[in-house]
DNA sequence: ATCAAAACTTTGCGCGCGTAAAATTTTAGT
DNA sequence: ACTAAAATTTTACGCGCGCAAAGTTTTGAT
């Protein structure tokens, strides 16, 4: 094996700011290494003279702990992990955007995975987090095609909390939407100002959130005294807007929609159905002069900039990020140990395609 | 500080799958500590049938080494960092996920980050990536309001790969895509089809693309005889969607743009500008029956679902991640040592927006 | 069977830091 | 200025593994 040595800093003339340990910092900031070490942990727990002059010899010197030692022999480590089912999705990546400022602001350091919508992969991920020790996970697993026993097993060992699609008795406790009231929500609106809607969905879907929506759409419209007309398309992975385009383009030229408005599972679903719809040259939208309606769910980043913008139900990012996170905190100090759910309810964003 | 004590496992009748290290490992597989050892860095370097012993005690107690203190004593980690400037864009997501496969695939442990669009979110990531003394680090800067002498220092301390966007004399190498051509390609395009394009951007774009984008688009034109047209519209930031249907929209609006063709520094500025034409019921595409073509860079990964589907140029995502990656590699290997830039040429895809 | 090379074992040190206990100093209150 | 409390220093050990050197066994070829 080639031996590569490095040379961060030539041995010039300049001060040696290549300072190999505490110890060696320690004594060039006359303060015991002891002591020290205790700044890094909590820089509030020492005098604040002594504070001072470390933090002095840290401009001039600066040293930086080295991670691996710290985390060998801490107890409890300050990582933690963040895993998302499939990171191309806007969707997830503004989630993990938001979950992961929270951590940083709390004084951890979280981690960043992405399952790329494989179970392998996502079983791996876990495996090497195990590894990493963290003081706790947020994961939003890929749902149906997640392997329970191992996700099991992993929220067993380490403080887990559940995120977006709902896996049964697992983790410390789950934080997500109330799909069903998002459902509800669409369907009156739909319903009250125009033609009920047919329900568009995949055939297998990953994300469990698809199933309670697709009852959560049968309810509302039996409510209503409307007849429920579900559209069930081919399609795997997680490519939603191409299936939307293809499959749900497929549905619309057979004419297999029994309304003219379309209420898609998802907005990434709906994206590529707006697509579909061009593409067969049929207008969408409210105006009269409109064939068809469509929405979606989950206020997805880019619904907003459809043509037509997409009307759907939003997501609360904000809440979820927020309480997901503090959930974890609460499992990571111990305080509580019941398994809760918290959902949160969506808001109808009204545009332009219904 | 509460003092969190943990029972993964409750110590009852089964085996003892609580291996507390590798010389309890080695005990139960009958093979000794430095044998092991060699076995978990290589495991083609121990004899066939030790290797076979090691790995049926592996399935029996599932231990694995302790991450930290692996690292500790390792001359060189086998982690790498990846860094992007906006996961939350799926263009970098998109690009992320297949650089950290590669790396994955080479037998590395990646780990992403995302600085968010914020300068001082890419210094802190430079800063922890430091502390996980990583073996290489593949960066896609901020560009324009990345902090150069953070990042020149990073890669002298660092073997990095820049990619992406340009950082002059910064880094073992720079990957990249050719934008000079990007533009030359879709404006010869747009000149052969219709009204040579006007060149719709922002003001202060933070990626450095944009300017050479800018560049060859007017040589492209002179060259072809015509007088560019450059709009800059405000707007900071990272929502570029948002920057080209406001902005954009106001520049339509008032009748900024001479051509009836516009072309947009980039895919994402061209979706909002799309949704621009849309409010204003003007219509995008090559018919007859069109007021406006539209024309971006990259083949965002929504680009093919925008309505209409955008024409555009492709970058060779595959390419320059397989470069970047096999560039690291290099570096890491430190068998060459210039600077070296390779660009990517890009393809024209032509769709119906233009 | 013989022998050298290859693989393995034994031994032992070191990495950088956490952490505990005891000794010492500094701080703050009267 | 005196004293108890708080903060710091000293001392010493351990974490889990990399790594090197020297001795021992196994392997594979003649």
């Amino acid at each position: 094996m080639t031996n590569p040595v490095r040379f961060p800093d030539k041995g010039g003339a300049m001060a040696k700011n290549t300072i190999r340990n505490m110890e060696e910092f320690a004594a060039l900031s006359g303060i015991s290494r002891p002591t020290v070490s205790k700044y890094f942990n909590d820089p509030e727990s020492v005098r604040k003279s002594t504070r001072k002059r470390i933090e002095e010899a840290l401009e001039k010197y600066e040293y930086r702990p080295n991670m691996f030692a710290i985390n060998q022999n801490r107890k409890l480590t300050k990582n933690l992990g963040i895993v998302v089912p499939y990171l191309a999705d806007p969707f997830f990546a503004e989630l993990a955007r938001n979950i992961e400022q929270r951590c940083i602001a709390a004084g951890f350091r979280p981690t960043l995975y992405s399952s790329h919508g494989d179970q392998e992969l996502e079983n791996d991920i876990l495996d090497s987090l195990r590894s990493l020790k963290p003081a706790g996970v947020l994961l939003a697993p890929l749902g149906r095609t997640s392997d329970r026993a191992i996700v099991e097993k992993f929220c067993a060992d380490i403080p887990t909390v559940i995120f977006d699609s709902f896996l049964p008795d697992m983790g410390f406790a789950f934080v997500g939407s109330d799909n069903w009231q998002f459902a509800r929500l669409i369907v009156e609106y739909l319903c009250r100002t125009g033609e009920p809607p047919s329900f568009l969905e995949m055939k297998t879907p990953s994300n469990p959130n698809a199933n309670r929506r697709r009852k959560g759409y049968i309810e509302a419209m039996e409510r209503l005294g409307h007849e429920p007309q579900i559209v069930k398309v081919d399609g795997e992975g997680w490519e939603f807007e191409e299936i939307g385009r293809r499959e749900g383009g497929k549905a619309l030229a057979s004419g297999l929609f029994t309304s003219n408005t379309i209420l898609c599972s998802n907005d990434r679903l709906a994206i590529g159905f707006l697509t579909a719809c061009f593409e067969q040259k049929i207008r969408v939208g409210r105006d009269p002069d409109c064939q068809i309606r469509v929405a979606g769910h989950d206020d997805h980043p880019f619904s907003r900039f459809t043509c037509p913008p997409l009307t759907t139900i939003a997501q609360d990012y904000d809440a979820i990020s927020r309480c997901a996170v503090e959930t974890l905190f609460k499992a990571i100090e111990g305080s509580e140990n019941k398994h809760e759910t918290t959902l949160f309810e969506g808001k109808l964003v009204m545009r332009e395609s219904a």
